[in-house]
RNA sequence: GCCCAGAUAGCUCAGUCGGUAGAGCAGCGGAUUGAAAAUCCGCGUGUCGCUGGUUCGAUUCCGGCUCUGGGCA
């Protein structure tokens, strides 16, 4: 594919690229070419549970080239941006390219991350209270001025993440903002690459994805998984798990549980797409298919 | 063949006591500094099945036709 042959070998490559757009694969004869670590950058891809249904490279794969950050975070593990990006830090010593499609990720790692402390479980405990019960006016009254008008305020969880920071650290979110450090590795020390399929050829290579995903093993996985279901943690927030959990449940056939999976998708792609249209237009790009 | 019920946005439907119509989903655009494969915001012209009639005016009322369900033979 177009769009590495002009990387030189040291600096290191940030790939992005919507699902299903063939990344990884691009990622491995980038890695394969100048020995580079795979470091993954997708919020999904991180956890033990699921190698099939976030379409994780192979063991195989694994074996053949290294990779980092893949499969690494247990179901019950707290995980995010800062997280991950205190663990990429580890890794810059070594020539990287750093794949994934989550916007959010690469944001942090090329324009810096607040260093606020982790929230403690009870007040998370007592935010996810109030968000369940409806009370979001009530987190909102909690906030500093400067930190209410740069806050969404009709999203209710990034209200709760700013009420919870407030709480925590008894600072608001915006002045932790306002002193976030310098970005690891700005976008002018690094070698950018954004692909960015046609949404027909990306939508057809969806469907088909998943369809080669149940051939190998996506339904094992998340029966593997049922004993421990708790929908509203990350983890289980994996496209497709939910809608085959519903199957397995018995209130949706195989064949409804696949549409809507790659319905979401699908959107999620979209989603994808208005992020690197819009926060990645100084990347390079390239067009796969 | 007869009777009944439907036919309205890509889909499922609501509605107009006659003044050319609106929800959900899909789709499109956007936001997004620690749960981000999450979460949130914005965007609705469509021969109201076809065709006659009544009317100043019909998607709405009346007749016929077509199609789709269901029932009776």
């Amino acid at each position: 594919m177009k769009g590495i042959e002009g990387f030189s070998r040291d600096a290191p490559v940030l790939l992005a690229g919507p699902t299903g757009s063939g990344k990884s694969a691009l990622a491995m004869e980038l890695a394969a070419r100048d020995g580079r670590v795979i470091v993954n950058a997708d919020a999904l891809q991180v956890y033990d549970c699921w190698r099939v249904l976030s379409a994780r490279p192979s063991a195989t794969e694994e074996a053949a080239l290294p990779h980092a950050l893949y499969g690494h975070v247990g179901r019950d593990q707290d995980y995010s941006v800062g997280a991950w990006l205190r663990e990429v830090a580890g890794l810059l010593d070594r020539r990287v390219v750093i794949v994934g499609g989550t916007g959010l990720y690469f944001r942090a790692l090329t324009e810096g991350l607040a260093e606020i402390p982790p929230i403690p479980a009870d007040i998370r405990a007592e935010a996810d209270d109030l968000r369940l019960s409806g009370q979001v006016a009530v987190m909102r009254a909690a906030l500093d001025a400067a930190t209410a008008a740069k806050t969404d305020v009709h999203n209710p969880v990034r209200v709760q993440r700013a009420y919870e920071v407030q709480r925590a650290t008894g600072q608001g979110l915006a002045a932790w903002q306002a002193s976030t450090p310098a970005a690891l590795l700005p976008i002018c020390d690094v070698q950018t690459l954004v692909l960015q399929p046609s949404v027909p050829w990306l939508e057809a290579r969806i469907a088909q994805r998943f369809s080669v995903m149940l051939e190998d093993g996506a339904l094992d996985e998340v029966r593997a998984a049922l004993p421990y279901w708790q929908p509203a943690r990350p983890w289980a927030r994996a496209i497709g798990a939910p809608e085959l959990v519903a199957h397995l449940h018995g209130h949706m056939s195989l064949e409804a549980a696949k549409h809507a999976a790659i319905l979401a998708s699908r959107q999620y792609a979209k989603r994808q797409r208005t992020w690197f249209r819009t926060r990645m237009a100084a990347w390079s790009s390239a067009i796969p298919g």
